[in-house]
DNA sequence: CCCGATTTCTTTTTT
DNA sequence: AGAAATCGGG
């Protein structure tokens, strides 16, 4: 046994060997919180108790791996084996497998992302033929999600008046007809969405005494890791699990409570006392993480909240730098200054990139940033966006995976069917739909016994039909006897997905067909590492693991250091020296969309907190005067937060008001461009592209200082578009475009945003393109 | 009846 | 700025 408790404050102590009976812990930011859950298991199985009895839901599945790393450390690796650790998703759709037949479920049922849930109830409004104007899918999907999150079943609604006057109020009355439809859909196609996995958990917990029973048993000690961030339904999960032994530990921050949009209810931790009358509580008020400059930047911000427990974050560390505050003409300028300012840390103090994060409220603000990174130098790596599992080729692969696994999947039918072209088309998969819904039965079903039902349909498409139906009932074959990385390998082969996009020749195909390159070695990794576990290595599970897997959790077994670029959401629980906070502006952040209650902007203010929060030594704030939304260039106002943190603990890079020069501003941290706001009014903009005539040439004139044109048309030009190398071709260059590949520079005409390049493409032979739109890349 | 090209709408945050 | 809906040619 170590002397682990050694290294552990008083407060931290006695929550890690208070042993049985409700407790809750609350953790302020860099409290060591993750220490404190990760002792606490190791001292309740150094105590003896059996790891098979301990479950533990942590946020991301990378938090799980890690903490049961360290706690293999202190107990042994067999020991830590049989621990129970993951998300609430990934450990109930694992019991959800092995519990199934009693839903009626498949155990190899599907799991819906978002997509294919919007997919399917865009067709469900189709066929209801209902007005699309009315019924948006993606806010049907929320208007379902906040009923599953209640536990409001297609029933419960029905037998709610209030809820049905409400959608009639909102001028939707058929939203549970839509509902109703759309659990049936799911469930003939054997598939659950997020929101099913933690429904259909409590559906078998509450209709199944001796299930529950069964789980009870085995869980006799239970963590719940961010708590303020479980909705209702993860509620009662936890409750109803709990109930026996009621050895329950929940450990949370409300101040950092930051998914009430998907139903988190901050209720859970503020009214924990409630439920558990006897609660031990625990308050880890000592942070480790953050200067105090940081961490009472920080307290000044979350005091102007009135939801909050009454705790108060304090620190030993040294007060470090203040805060630093800029702003920017536009976001390019902002992403700019960014890199320089890492570029120049890492050369003055001898930063790494991994020392850096750069964070955001929106996925969309990332772009201007990498721009910038890229022309600095800087390697990044981006977590969130579009992620891998998310890009069409993969999701199309994944598809056919889909469908062997479950032939009912109708959503991974309708992707697959007609990928790659093989003329079934749109009306001939309207008719099987139909069909489908008529007879009961699944798509997949009619297709391979098209004769045994009545559809109109000629014979060549009914030939086409066959084929794919022979073709997916080969895989399947295939699957009874080879594993996940040979039967993905067959399905290429046989689908020619990757000749398909290496005919098409493109740099996009190639690098499609480089992710789906990346996607098979992912397979056979995942297939190593499941056997090396001894756990399940199957196509099934694997596809579990993708539908479940977080940005996060996919470790970069990169070479070099990055700095990480991330929503503020999914830095949550993260930390590092110096954090860039991005895009302070009124309606970005706070988001436009939640200024309208007071709850809404207060969680926008937690999540200002969570951000300032991950920095270890040094924070800066940013804004832009101008920025790119909706393709149209606006002006920007500061956000509230940055008036909302003491004034004492700020430090203002720019002048506060209108600056008329900015002599001061040292060349290479802010570039060198003027921040004369002016020249911005009059953007050049992607709208104009057809008559490009006069507009540009009178803007050039307003702010060309004579002395170094050629920047600031650089700089222009930056600011309206992505190209970042405009002045740098000349003819003779070779360079790429993004679609027409490959080519040599001609010409050159034109100056300043008209400058135009007559290019020979090897691909689509000569063409001429306005530099400041096209996305070139200059290769020699 | 399919396919490629044009046009329209959309944008907060995520399991 | 990128995907989904719509439109006209083949």
């Amino acid at each position: 046994m170590s002397n682990y408790l050694n290294t552990l404050n008083p407060a931290q102590k006695e929550a890690v060997i208070h042993k049985n009976g409700p407790m809750i812990i609350i953790a302020g930011a860099g409290s060591g919180k993750t220490r404190v859950l990760t002792y606490r298991i190791a001292h309740l199985m150094n105590q003896g108790v059996d790891s098979f009895n301990i479950l533990s839901l942590t946020f991301t599945n990378k938090a799980a791996r890690e903490m049961k790393e360290r706690i293999s450390s202190v107990v042994g690796a067999a020991e830590a084996k049989n621990l129970w650790m993951g998300t609430f998703h990934s450990v109930f759709a694992r019991i959800l497998r092995s519990e199934a037949d009693n839903l009626g479920f498949p155990s190899n049922f599907t799991i819906y992302d978002t997509q294919d849930s919007v997919r399917l109830l865009s067709s469900i409004i189709k066929e209801m033929n209902l007005e699309k104007d009315k019924y948006k899918p993606k806010q049907v999907l929320s208007r379902i999600s906040q009923f599953k999150n209640s536990l409001i079943t297609v029933k419960a609604y029905f037998n709610n008046s209030d809820l049905i006057e409400a959608d009639k109020m909102a001028n939707r009355p058929k939203m549970g007809e839509i509902y109703h439809h759309y659990v049936n859909r799911c469930f003939k196609a054997g598939a659950m969405d997020f929101d099913d996995l933690l429904l259909r958990t409590n559906e078998l917990l509450t209709r199944f005494p001796e299930v529950l029973a069964k789980y009870q048993d085995r869980f006799r000690y239970i963590l719940v890791d961010e708590y303020q961030d479980t909705n209702h339904s993860q509620y009662l999960i936890v409750k109803a699990l709990a109930d026996r032994f009621q050895n329950i530990c929940v450990v949370g921050d409300d101040s950092q409570s930051i998914y009430a949009f998907r139903g988190a209810n901050i209720q859970n931790i503020l009214s924990f006392q409630k439920d558990y009358p006897d609660v031990s509580i625990f308050k880890l008020e000592q942070n480790y993480r953050s200067s105090s400059t940081i961490v009472e930047a920080a307290n000044s911000v979350i005091d102007k909240n009135k939801t909050k427990l009454d705790k108060e974050i304090w620190t030993q560390n040294d007060a470090g730098s203040l805060v630093k505050v800029m702003r920017t003409v536009s976001e390019a300028e902002e992403g700019r200054f960014i890199a320089a300012s890492i570029f120049e840390k890492k050369m003055n103090e001898q930063r790494t990139n991994d020392d850096f994060a750069i964070l955001y409220r929106t996925n969309a603000q990332s772009r201007a940033i990498e721009d910038a990174l890229r022309k600095k130098g800087i390697d990044y790596r981006m977590y969130g966006g579009v992620s891998f599992y998310q890009r069409k080729e993969i999701k199309d692969t994944l598809g056919y995976l889909r469908l062997l696994i479950n032939p009912n999947d109708e959503e991974a039918l309708k992707r697959v069917i007609n990928y790659p072209l093989r003329g079934i088309g749109a009306s001939t998969i309207d008719k099987i739909a139909v069909a489908a819904n008529h007879y009961e039965k699944s798509m997949f079903e009619i297709i391979q016994n098209l004769n045994s039902y009545d559809i109109k349909l000629n014979g060549g498409t009914r030939n086409k039909l066959n084929d794919f139906a022979t073709m997916i009932r080969h895989f399947q074959i295939e699957a009874q006897s080879k594993d996940a990385f040979e039967v993905a390998q067959t399905v290429l082969k046989s689908t020619k997905i990757v000749k398909d996009l290496e005919s098409d020749g493109t740099p996009e195909a190639v690098s499609r067909v480089e992710n789906i390159q990346e996607l098979m070695n992912g397979i056979k990794d995942f297939i190593t590492v499941q056997k090396e576990k001894e756990e399940d290595a199957s196509l099934a599970f694997f596809l579990e693991d993708v539908a479940l897997a977080t940005d996060l959790d996919n470790e970069n077994k990169d070479d070099k250091p990055r700095v990480s670029l991330m929503t503020i959401h999914l830095s949550k629980g993260l930390e590092y020296p110096i954090v860039h906070v991005v895009g302070l502006e009124e309606t970005l952040f706070p988001s436009a969309m939640s200024m309208n209650t007071r709850s809404e902007l207060e969680e926008e203010r937690r999540l200002f907190y969570v951000a300032l929060t991950r920095a270890e030594n040094e924070a800066f704030l940013s804004y832009a005067e101008t920025r790119y939304r909706w393709g149209k260039l606006i002006d920007c106002e500061p956000s509230r937060f940055i008036e909302e943190i003491d004034e004492k603990y700020l430090e203002h890079l720019s002048p506060r008001l209108k600056p008329i020069q900015n002599k001061f501003i040292p060349d290479d941290i802010f570039g060198d461009v003027p921040q004369d706001r002016v020249r911005f009014k009059k953007p050049v903009q992607r709208g104009s592209i057809p008559k490009p005539k006069q507009k540009p040439k009178i803007i050039e004139k307003k702010f060309s200082p004579p002395k170094n044109l050629k920047k600031v048309t650089k700089a222009t030009s930056q600011s309206s578009s992505t190209n970042l190398f405009d002045n740098a071709i000349t003819v003779g260059n070779i360079v790429e475009h993004s679609r027409f590949g490959r080519g040599e520079v001609i010409s050159l005409e034109g100056a300043g945003p008209n400058k135009k390049a007559e290019i020979k493409f090897q691909s689509v032979g000569n063409k001429k393109l306005l530099l400041q739109f096209a996305k070139l890349k200059v290769i020699g």
